[in-house]
DNA sequence: GAGGCCAGGATTGCATGCAATCGGCGCTAG
DNA sequence: CTAGCGCCGATTGCATGCAATCCTGGCCTC
């Protein structure tokens, strides 16, 4: 995977990520050849890939659709959520340099700023936000792991049935976060990322899926 | 992904797993693809995969290799087996059936009686011993997190630096992990496999790595 | 009118060919 | 004798072509 062919893989880990292509979405290789203009064989390389994180499920002969996730499995992406995102985040706190504590600082306060109006500027946003201390937390097996099981329609869809209340909760914890890491206090970042995760669980579990 | 590639994958997967190819050994597209009698564009899908998932790493424009790991990512991939494992463990418990408890136990003693005289054999049976558990826990997003984890030559390294007395124990689990989840009881199942992956993981960081 | 079947078009799966890049070796200069 | 440069074989990266498979619609049968 190189070049083109690791272009393509991240334009549409972008456009899954992002909720740009939509959960069940067909991916034809010819289509999507001639829109990142490149051959099908990294594309063909992009999708095998996707698929071993878990973005695209592919069906033999059948071609590749964006993937989806029943309620019982957010559930459970929850649970496993929580036994390894607050652990990345006390691991990040003491490894957080000053420019990365005022990019962490940047995203939480426009995120709070916002509100929620930019639904999409918000995921993104949310996105970097927790990729920033999984990164900082400089274990590739860790990010691995969380990568497989933090997936985008999971971060979209959440943010779409949020309460205001639940919202603000969750905009709040952000800023609580970098606070706590600011302070260099790992037990209390953990702490935040522990209820952060909770309040959306409660969100996602009480309503559709 | 489909027939050929799928194949070639399983394949070489296998042979990382199993140790038959050592970490660090060069993955040359052309030689792969004679050994494997397919040509060089499933391998090259292949590899993509196997690369996602963690099992080889892939240089631009210099190739493949079989993934090798330092000795403080194998610390952290015990610190992240001990979160999933058990959990896996405890949820896999009540979902067994007579057919795969009767199975894990011919599994679990087999590799009592051996005593592990036949190193391939063990490492096998034991990745199957864990692999039942994180099949029957039902959790895709689980299995995709600990696939992301448990690598090959963890396991596999691991066995060869056991000392008898560690290896004794090791087994042991085993055969106990079984009774637990004969009796039903996921609370003693899970604590089991905590013992039994702190007993490696002291193994394992006593020595070199 | 409904259900099954067959043909045509579209799509995937794989092999092959060619350009681009890399690594190793010998050559030259200091 | 050593360090730096450039060429050449080897390997990867990508595009294209062809065979195999699948899906869709229209038709025939009951």
């Amino acid at each position: 995977m190189r070049q083109a062919a690791e272009q393509a893989a991240q334009s549409l880990r972008e456009e899954i990520l992002s909720g740009a292509i939509a959960s069940g979405t067909r991916l034809g290789e010819a289509e999507l050849a001639g829109r990142l203009r490149v051959s099908r064989t990294p594309i063909r390389e992009a999708l095998s890939r996707l698929a071993a994180e878990g973005l695209v499920e592919l069906q033999p002969n059948r071609g590749a659709r964006v993937a989806s996730w029943s309620e019982d499995q957010l559930r459970e992406i929850f649970e496993l959520r929580l036994r390894l995102e607050p652990y990345a985040v006390r691991q990040a706190v003491p490894r957080l340099g000053e420019d990365q504590l005022a990019e962490l600082d940047g995203l939480a306060q426009r995120m709070l700023r916002d509100g929620g109006q930019d639904l999409a500027g918000l995921v993104d946003a949310n996105r970097r936000f927790h990729g920033m201390f999984i990164e900082a937390a400089g274990s590739p097996p860790l990010a691995g792991a969380l990568k497989a099981v933090t997936h985008a329609a999971v971060v979209h869809q959440n943010f779409a049935d949020y309460t205001p209340d639940a919202m603000r909760r969750s905009l709040h914890h952000h800023v609580e976060m970098v606070a706590a890491a600011r302070a260099g206090d790992g037990d209390w970042a953990e702490a935040v990322m522990r209820a952060h995760l909770y309040n959306a669980r409660a969100t996602m579990i009480g309503r559709s899926g």
